[in-house]
RNA sequence: GGAGAGAUGACCGAGUGGUCGAAGGUGCAUGAUUGGAAAUCAUGUGUACCGGCAACGGUACCGAGGGUUCGAAUCCCUCUCUCUCCGCCA
């Protein structure tokens, strides 16, 4: 969420980043509304003054003038309430247009429909040549018994799947190489909820835009999260917290579930794009300061390139074009790793600045030294995700016989084993 | 799932219809005192929104939402959360 001031003083901006975003808002019916609940509010202030007013004088009221005041203040309340529920509407109209106004894309973000616009930053490692003709995750991963897709597929539906021996076991290694990594680089471990009100999904960005894109427990009225960054900036809500405790940086573990609404029939081979998925996710709340979150994005975008120099997998990265950008992201670079099945560089990792858009949204703030009272900024990135990430660590160490050489820094976690066979 | 207790400002805690945005204490800030500190004393110390260049003014907020009333932290209803006990359970 944006600050409505800033909002109108900026209105081009915003529409640009609405056009840019390719969003469908008209923001001239949110300054009318705007306009409207100010004007509402003058106008049900005066007459809750008055209330008040009335309120005060009627005990200290001599008996003869009591009736009249009395009154008077029954007819100031029949007013307050014409006007209350007019505001309410007004009011809700205006929040309901304000969780649908996006943060404006930094100056450096290419502007952009989809993904053919985002602009590569760099490049490394060197996508593999193979001697003989490579196989994709899915060949390999059957031929070795790492994956059932059959039975899953009966009893749970489309989508899904279930690793099953050295590739439970391999996702395990990946996904503690990853939280081992993010620990050594100062960042707290958590594993939080992964059901959540609303309230955590609205307040990261994530509805009332996308609603559908997660799954509900409408017995208990929550919602599947698609993310830990949903829990692990909603961990703060309604925080007001002291400037000396930022940065705060997290390492989210969680399963993550996606309904892929918008996906139907898209890469539905294989283990790319699937509904439920495990996720070492990393979080950053810091000081609204632009120098302090850059320095902070980079060390986000960072820790991931680390964790895929650890697995030995060339990548890419690139940064989203305004199309490709969610409502409230400022920023987004994506890390993609060469996936030699594809044949391309393939989305693993994306790594975000929120400006204080979440932290507007969720409620939570920052007492600075100098006691002032401001929103905080939110990063996140992705420190791995699997199944995701076994594509290209597989398909990138696949031999020719079939077998998958472990990048080293795998193997303690794999007991000790250089390969799978 | 059953039974009970509770939710007040940064914290503790008082407050059962008007003088309560809220006593008192703690904390914090500033000043006085002091060689300096402690102690003491004085003053101040919430947030959001609306209007205003500002000073300032107004409105709302005592878990949330609704109701009664000229007037609600206080009375009524609904919900949420926390704690205790019982049951069930990885």
């Amino acid at each position: 969420m944006l600050d409505i001031q800033f909002i109108r003083q900026n209105a081009d901006a915003v529409k640009a980043a609405i056009r840019n975003k390719r969003l469908d808002l008209d923001l001239g019916e949110l300054l009318a509304a705007d306009k409207q609940r100010r004007e509402t509010t003058t106008l049900l202030e005066q007459k809750r003054a008055r209330k008040n007013e009335l309120a005060a004088l009627i005990p200290k009221a001599i008996k003869d003038d009591r009736p009249k005041l009395v009154d008077e203040a029954k007819q100031i309340r029949t007013d307050i309430e014409q006007l209350e529920p007019q505001l309410a509407e007004v009011q809700r109209r205006f929040q309901d247009l304000m969780l649908r106004v996006p943060s404006v894309p930094r100056p450096e973000v290419p502007i952009g429909a989809g993904e053919g616009d985002n602009v590569e930053v760099k490049r490394v490692g060197e996508p593999r040549k193979f001697d003989f003709a490579p196989k994709d995750h899915v060949e390999l991963m059957t031929k070795l018994g790492m994956v059932e897709w059959e039975a899953p597929r009966k009893f749970a539906g489309g989508r899904s799947y279930a690793l099953v021996g050295d590739g439970a076991l391999l996702e395990m290694a990946v996904l503690r190489l990853a939280v081992d990594t993010l620990i050594e680089r100062g960042m707290k471990l958590v594993t939080p909820p992964v059901m959540v009100r609303e309230r955590a999904m609205m307040g990261t960005g994530y509805f009332p835009i996308g609603k559908d894109e997660a799954y509900a427990i409408t017995a208990d009225d929550l919602f599947l999260i698609g993310t830990s960054e949903v829990s692990l900036v909603s961990m703060h809500c309604d925080e007001t917290l002291e400037a000396d405790r930022l940065p705060i940086k997290y390492a989210g573990s969680s399963l993550c579930f996606r309904r892929e609404a918008g996906a139907a029939g898209k890469d539905t081979r294989g283990l790319y794009r699937v509904h439920q998925f495990n996720k070492i996710e990393q979080v950053i709340l810091c000081v609204p300061d632009e120098a302090v979150a850059e320095k902070l994005h980079y060390e986000l975008l960072g820790n991931a390139e680390a964790i895929l120099a650890e697995l030995e997998v060339p990548y890419r990265v690139a940064i989203a074009c305004t199309g490709e950008m969610g409502l409230g992201q400022t920023r987004k670079h994506e890390v993609e790793s060469w996936m030699p099945g594809r044949n391309a560089y393939s989305e693993t990792h994306s790594c975000s600045s929120f400006g204080e858009f979440q932290a507007r949204r969720s409620n939570i703030r920052v007492r600075l030294s100098d006691g002032a009272l401001v929103y905080p900024f939110t990063l996140n990135n992705t420190a791995i995700a699997s199944p995701r990430i076994l594509i290209p660590l597989l398909e990138n160490h696949q031999q020719s016989d079939g077998s998958i050489t472990l990048p080293r820094a795998l193997v303690p976690y794999m007991n000790g084993r250089t390969r799978l066979a």
